[in-house]
DNA sequence: CCGATCGTTGAATCGTGATTCAATGCCGAT
DNA sequence: ATCGGCATTGAATCACGATTCAACGATCGG
């Protein structure tokens, strides 16, 4: 066998999933096309097609997995909280997520709202959805328990989602110029006391 | 001269800007190609490029123009409340949004979110800069009047486009499917409280 | 060493739309 | 009626990326 493993325990398709997904979060979905992956994954561009239906069915994948890694990460520190106290999982939800995104480089923006193909665009669909059913459960939980006054959760949980998106990768966001690595934690307090605000979350930690 | 004004009153380029803003308005820029905008303006193809530069110039123009009317009439709708009340302004901004939003089909999907090229996305880029200075504007002044708690108002000014954006447009949204014609008053109604919330108002209007 | 097999290559082809431009039609002026 | 010039046509061309596939070459059993 020739070198380290290029056609060996990995898997050619693996290798494109990986080499595409180095992409994506370099420089979004637009610039994953099929010669730049090959290229990348160090074969030829016909190649892709012995391993792949088709570059989507690669991006696709590339999609599930970043949009999973990201959604499970999101999912497990909400699980860590105690269900009981809504504003706590509220605030797990939207550090992690915040916190992930500002660290993520252009990944948030490429699955977030980075335009793209059908293909993906249903992927995305499923991603947002994700985090509005843990973020209405949420809100449902804390109108229970008197916490949240009472709200349409799923509406704010689009809200939420949007809002947090919106200033996370929007034009006026920090991700859309450069930013200070210092300012990150600032940007996600504040979105944070946005977010407890818009539910209606009473207690709200403030700082002075 | 021959027909109605086919070549007279409007000009070509005005025709051109027309039909496009039609199909726009039907189905989105998506739609809007070389052949689908001339057919309608009832012209060829070629003729296209007679009168404007290229597609995108025309698309870039409908965009401008749409978004432009868009924010126009919220501007007015917030100036024809006291500057004094920045939750009432506030609330004039959200209802006239979302109201011509739900009852303007495909075009605020267009404008906010649907998928499109370069040329159109700086174009989005200033729109929703538009509405996320006017926002910025009262919560600037809510907190100088002490309505609404310190907070960043830029960043809180995103946050609401995009929780405004979202719950108008997003996947969860009553748009992505369809919805009740009675049920507009309810979201947006929905989609205030959220908002008023969210800067931290004090009056908010309840509702049984 | 020979041929079968299978992974691999990358130039040719396809698909989709935008764009060009030689040809045509239409008009008033002469 | 003929001419010059402007408006218009739409088929040909271009651009650009995805996709295909005939040819190549490494490996292995005999």
């Amino acid at each position: 066998m020739g070198g380290t493993d290029a056609a060996g325990a990995t898997g050619r398709r693996q290798e494109l999933i990986d080499a595409a997904t180095g992409i994506v979060r370099d420089a979004g979905f637009g610039a994953a096309s099929v010669k730049a992956v090959t290229a990348r994954a160090g074969m030829s561009a016909g190649l892709l097609y012995t391993y792949a239906g088709s570059i989507d069915d690669v991006l696709a994948e590339v999609f599930r997995r970043c949009a999973g890694a990201e959604l499970a990460a999101v999912d497990q520190a909400v699980l860590a909280v105690p269900a009981a106290d809504a504003t706590a999982r509220l605030v797990a939800l939207i550090e992690t997520f915040a916190d992930r995104a500002l660290r993520g480089g252009r990944l948030a923006w490429a699955l977030l709202v980075e335009p793209v193909g059908r293909a993906i665009d249903e992927e995305r669909l499923t991603y947002r959805r994700g985090y509005a059913d843990i973020l209405a459960e949420i809100v449902e939980r804390g109108m229970q328990d008197g916490r949240f006054p009472r709200q349409d959760a799923r509406l704010t949980a689009a809200g939420l989602v949007g809002a947090i998106g919106e200033a996370l990768t929007g034009p006026l966001s920090p991700l859309a110029s450069e930013y200070d690595e210092a300012d990150a934690d600032a940007i996600i307090r504040a979105i944070t006391q946005l977010c407890l605000r818009a539910v209606g979350a009473e207690r709200i930690e403030e700082e002075p």
